[in-house]
DNA sequence: CTGAAAGCGCTAACAG
DNA sequence: CTGTTAGCGCTTTCAG
């Protein structure tokens, strides 16, 4: 392996210098950083990132941790973290909790023991544990995809109130009375904060009935078992709203065994987007997040948080939006409260 | 931060010694393992893995790079690869090529750059233009998700003959002639050979007609219109294949604006499968692969080639099957050659 | 079986 | 502006 060492005798200068030009240290002269960048090129000398991480305590490195990469929600997140941060010389190491807080924990501690510089967190039902198993090691962190800013840590989040709003007057407007809300148990930070949205909203078109309703489940067979159960009752849902992106398979499948069709018989919509949902027939309507620039707010305040600048605002926040699509229709029969 | 001098001060024993407990050398007395590890526990020492890496010249890192994670067939052999390498005590660096060769090259050089114990690419469609990436570096590399081994570099596949095989059977004992196959131009190493093993197939059943019925597309739009120039032709195909799990949305949306129904104007038959394909209505015929099954033939291969075993074979076969769904249906209307 | 010692490749402080 | 030097924390000989 080609060291800095035979850059420096081929560059016919002295290590530091090498090392100068590698952190683009102002004081050294365009001459000689021209010789030591020949020198690079035709060693094709590529810097050690261990030695590099040992000398300067620093990785360059950043951990992320989502719940479920199984959502292209999660992955265009994903993304947009990748894209915000690799300019910056920084490399991403993702991981899954996959729901569960057992796999959040192990993967906290496995990068803070990897000495990430930064950590990004998609925190699940408990944000409390979280900052317990990362306060103590000082390591830079910002919550992500939360629905409202914490005081803990650092923290993106999104307001879906514009969105459930919306969601909710065009419900209401098509004759929606009757409509049901499901989410997966606490298993996500948020899940029950948009319920709680969602049906305070209601109220304020005067519609308090609906409670009974609402379900929550544990995993996607219960997301089926739930709605059909849901489905199946005399005074049923005209309408229903997945709290959940990843569930949303499951509900539609339980819909199509309570032999009704979505749009014509029961309305739906769904909390996140993508590409399935979109060109589903009928087209389902989603709650939308630009993950995107949700990313890269929460990048921009790692970054600051990182460089110990303390002066501007400790969280972020992004809007979502709610886009109608086909399967939101009308209510075919008006069922009497 | 505690690093292992205070641990063998703390043990009284020398800083060799902790080292050697470390890694599970095996010879240290018993008694003094324990009380080096009771010393490690007490001061929540955690070996800095940058100074392991500078030492001993491995980062304990697999890199692993994949077409695409927008898809789940995809999502699933990550978590595969990831659960097969995390119990080794390797970390997994995940990169995403999206189907640009561009990107693919640097990952591979980012990846190499940061030394990387060993490499796992699932190939866009040069397998040679990886190949030389790779060499030079030496770095123990298998490719994963071909269709078919490759002599250049080690290789784990998918044989995806038997599968075309049952689902050709399907298509023709049900009456299908008129069959269009769509895949992606050259993006994703199979797309081709796909198309070749099914006409192949077909042309075993007699049914040689088709050709003029396949496409290739570069991108969903593009997927998106193909399909429906063939279905708007007036001797439009009674079923479709579609070559990409993740361009299935699209060619669903463009059969919907087509004015025809999935099932019964046209079957449908996608490779890959996801929940989404499960649950859609009707459900989705599929040619599925066991990700997780491949994930760990090409984790074994690749740790065998990390530790210089050069006995074994140097491929290794999965095989993907197919699955009927609704999506399937006899054509409605015989249409004459 | 264990201790002592020599670096791995690099950065940063200190001279010059 | 550039060279010299002292380690960063760990693994791995080599003695004992």
């Amino acid at each position: 392996m080609v060291t800095i060492r035979e850059v420096a005798e081929r560059a016919g200068v002295s290590l530091g210098t090498v090392s100068r030009v590698l952190n683009n240290h102002p004081s050294v002269r365009p001459a000689v950083r021209a010789k030591v960048n020949v020198a690079i090129q035709d060693l094709g000398y590529v810097p050690n990132p261990a030695a590099q991480s040992l000398r300067s305590a620093r990785t360059r490195t950043i951990g992320l941790i989502v719940p479920d990469l199984l959502s292209s929600m999660t992955v265009e997140l994903v993304r947009g973290v990748e894209d915000a941060v690799r300019p910056l010389g920084y490399a991403l190491l993702v991981a899954e909790s996959r729901f569960d807080p057992a796999h959040e924990a192990i993967h906290i501690t496995n990068l803070l023991d990897r000495r990430v510089d930064g950590l990004l967190i998609s925190p699940l039902e408990s944000v409390s544990a979280v900052e317990r198993a990362v306060t103590p090691s000082g390591i830079p962190t910002v919550l992500i995809q939360l629905r409202q800013p914490r005081r803990e840590l650092p923290s993106a989040f999104v307001d879906e109130g514009p969105a459930i709003r919306s969601a909710v007057a065009e419900l209401v407007a098509a004759g929606h009375r009757r409509v049901a809300f499901v989410h997966s148990a606490a298993r996500v930070a948020g899940g029950r904060h948009r319920r709680e949205l969602f049906r305070g909203t209601m109220a304020e078109h005067g519609i308090t009935e609906g409670d009974e309703l609402d379900g929550v489940f544990s995993d996607a067979e219960g997301c089926r078992r739930l709605v059909i159960e849901l489905l199946r009752r005399p005074n049923r849902p005209t309408a229903l709203v997945v709290g959940v992106h990843q569930f949303v398979p499951a509900a539609l499948r339980a819909i199509r065994e309570a032999g009704l069709e979505v749009g014509r018989d029961l309305s739906v919509i769904a909390f996140g987007d993508s590409e399935w949902a979109r060109s589903m027939s009928p087209a389902l309507s989603a709650i939308f997040v630009d993950q995107r620039e949700h990313a890269e707010g929460a990048v921009d305040l790692l970054m600051r948080v990182m460089s110990g600048d303390r002066s501007g605002p400790m969280s972020i926040r992004s809007e979502s939006v709610f886009i109608r699509r086909e399967s939101c229709q009308p209510p075919r029969v008006e069922v009497a409260a």
